[in-house]
Parts: structure tokens; sequence; C-alpha cells
DNA sequence: CGTAAAACGGTAGTGGCATCACCGTTTTGA
DNA sequence: TCAAAACGGTGATGCCACTACCGTTTTACG
């Protein structure tokens, strides 16, 4: 089997990227033909990688995700279970500014987004779950995917107040109280 | 000046309650030439009532939020604050499956949709909202906006369960303690 | 009733956009 | 070096929102 071709490999890095940045600017609904332009490329090598819109989509929201995960594992190592969860959470909900609207909006662009979305917070987050639940410190019946879940929720806010406040709210409905010592 | 003409309105009512079943059956993406077709009417009246598609929805929103108004109003009706409070968020975020789902669908469907969305289920949950902050057990700092941000929040979760465990973390968060009697 | 204003409905057309089909040209791994 | 693979331009198809006409029907009202 032949070793991938370097011109694809940049074609397809120069693709997401222009995704990334016109899908930030325009929202969802930029033309195919506007994305291919930015990046350089023909639109017929465009539809060569991304044989449907959503497929674009979804490499996007892996794009995005990627930096988020990053920040994710890093407040995970040398934090106790509660501020881990705590940061993995608040850091899941509230990127910066521009990519929370961004992942959003992508993430309501379609069924097989939302889907893909969903799978992508959950990888984020389910560790610092895992973690909080090992601790005793997770409220009971509560799953990584309903946490991956709530975090969606938040990012549909309509404010970045609205979001900070829903957080605030969700995390003390989950984090339950540290049980008390016996004496 | 003229009353309005009767068929005017009959083919009005007509379009949006064919426009709602077809977006309850096929998504916001169904064509408007097929809503025409439901609902008995040429495509031109469809466009003389709803110059955009966007207008539609919204129309349909209304229809949509009017049956959880009056479930809210009844719900206040002989209630203390803290449950009719419970009463009406909880059946703001949970309607019918189908009307969920339809809800939730419609209110992603565009800016101007989303705003109107929001609008609908501040004045659904605000009267609720402002009796039991008068009765001095909502947590301090929300608003009734807050509060329909987050119904619209749990309305885009992916699975009823998970929109009913976020239901209920929040509502934990939201309704506060009694305050302690004076012995 | 009679009538004119208003609403209707069919048909054709415009423009944007996703997606496909060719096909000659360039790049690249081996 | 050279064949396989990727590229890119161009034109076509089909769907859909939205517009323009224009002759026909319905309706409010005198």
């Amino acid at each position: 089997m032949r070793a991938p071709r370097r011109d694809q490999l940049r074609n397809r890095q120069r693709l997401v990227t222009a995704a990334r940045e016109a899908f930030t600017e325009q929202g969802p609904d930029i033309a195919l033909d506007e994305i291919a332009r930015r990046a350089g490329v023909g639109t017929t090598t465009l539809y060569r990688h991304f044989p449907e819109k959503e497929g674009l989509i979804e490499a996007v929201l892996d794009d995005l995700a990627a930096a988020v995960k990053d920040n994710a594992d890093r407040a995970m190592e040398g934090a106790d279970p509660v501020s881990a969860f705590r940061a993995v959470f608040t850091q899941s909900c509230d990127m910066s500014e521009r990519e929370t609207a961004t992942f959003a909006q992508l993430a309501g662009a379609g069924e097989r987004a939302d889907h893909h979305a969903q799978r992508l917070i959950t990888s984020v987050v389910g560790p610092a779950t895992d973690r909080l639940r090992t601790a005793g410190r997770l409220r009971a019946g509560i799953t990584a995917e309903d946490i991956a879940s709530f975090v969606r929720m938040t990012l549909t806010a309509d404010s970045d107040d609205a979001r900070a406040k829903a957080i605030h709210v969700m995390l003390d409905g989950l984090v339950t109280p540290e049980p008390a010592a016996v004496p």
C-alpha cells in the first residue's frame, strides 16, 4: 500500500482550516465554493476530500474539539477530582467566545454533525466524570453521556451571561457535598 | 377600512396547520411547495401570507406555544409559588414528545426564529418566575430571561432521559430552601 | 343583488447552492 | 523515470426559496 501523498494531506488541512475560519465568520451556510477559494484549491478537490458538506463540518468539529481536549487533559493533572471536574466542565462549556459559538452552530447543522459533537464532548468530559464518581462526589444516576448532553445544552445559551449562570446551577447540582467525616 | 376576508383567514390557518404537521414529520427543511400542497392552496397564496419562510416558522412556533401557555396558566391557579414554578418549568421543557422535538428544531432554524422562541418561552415562564421571586424562593441573580434560556437549552437535549435529568438538576439549583422559621 | 376590491392559483423564471461528470494537466512516491 | 494518484476548471443537474404575471374566483358592502 502506497503512502498517502503530501499534497493530499496538505490540501485537506488547508480545507479544514479555511472551513473553520469561514464557518466562524459566516456560519455553516456559507457556500462550499467560497471555502475552496479561501483554501486555494479547486472545488473538485474539496469534494474529493469531503463528498458531503457534513463531512467537512465533522472535520472542523474535530479540529475545534482537539484544543478543548488538550486543555481538559491538562486540567486533570495534579488536581483533586472535584476541582478537575469543575474545570473540565466549565472549559468545555465555555471555550473562547468565538469557538463556543462556532461549535454550537456546527453541532446544530445536521443530525450527523449533532451526534458527532456529542461523541467528541463525551470523550472530553468522560475521564473527569468517571474520576468524580470514583471519588464518591458525583450525583447518583448521572452518566458521562448525561454530562456531555448538559455541556451541549449550555452551548446553545443565547448569551454568555445565561450560559455562565447555567454552568453554575448545574455544577451545584452535579457535585455532591463531601460525606461527613467519621468523628 | 374593510373587514378582513374570510378566505384569507381560513387559508392562513390552513397553512399554519399544514406547516406544523409537515415540520413535525419532516423537519424544517421541507419544501414550501409541499406545505402549500398539503394545505390545499397555491404556492402564490403561501408567499402572500408569509413572504419569508421564517415568518411561517414563527407562526407555527406561536401555534405550539399557545398550548403550552394555556397549561402553564392553568398550573398557576391555586398552587403555591414553588409548586407552580416547578410545574410550569417542567411543562415548558417537556411538552408532548413530538411537540418538544418540533419546537426545538424550529427554534434552531434561524436567528429570527430563535429570538422568537425565546420571547415566547419568556412569556410562558415569566409570571411563575416572578411569583417565585416574590415568595423569596428563587435563587438570587436569576431573571425570567435566564429561566427561559434554561428551558430552551433543555429542549436541545439529545434524549428524553438526559432532558429529564437536566430539569431535575436545574430545579434543585433554582428553588432555594425555605428560610428557617423564627423560633 | 351587483360590483369592485381583494385574494386566489397556475405557470414560468431567477438565482443560489450542493453535488456529479469529464478530462486534460500536474504532482509525487517508488 | 513513470505510472498512479491528485488536481482543477468547466459545464450540467436538481432542489429550493422567492418573484413576476395575469386571468379567475371569492367576498364585503352598498
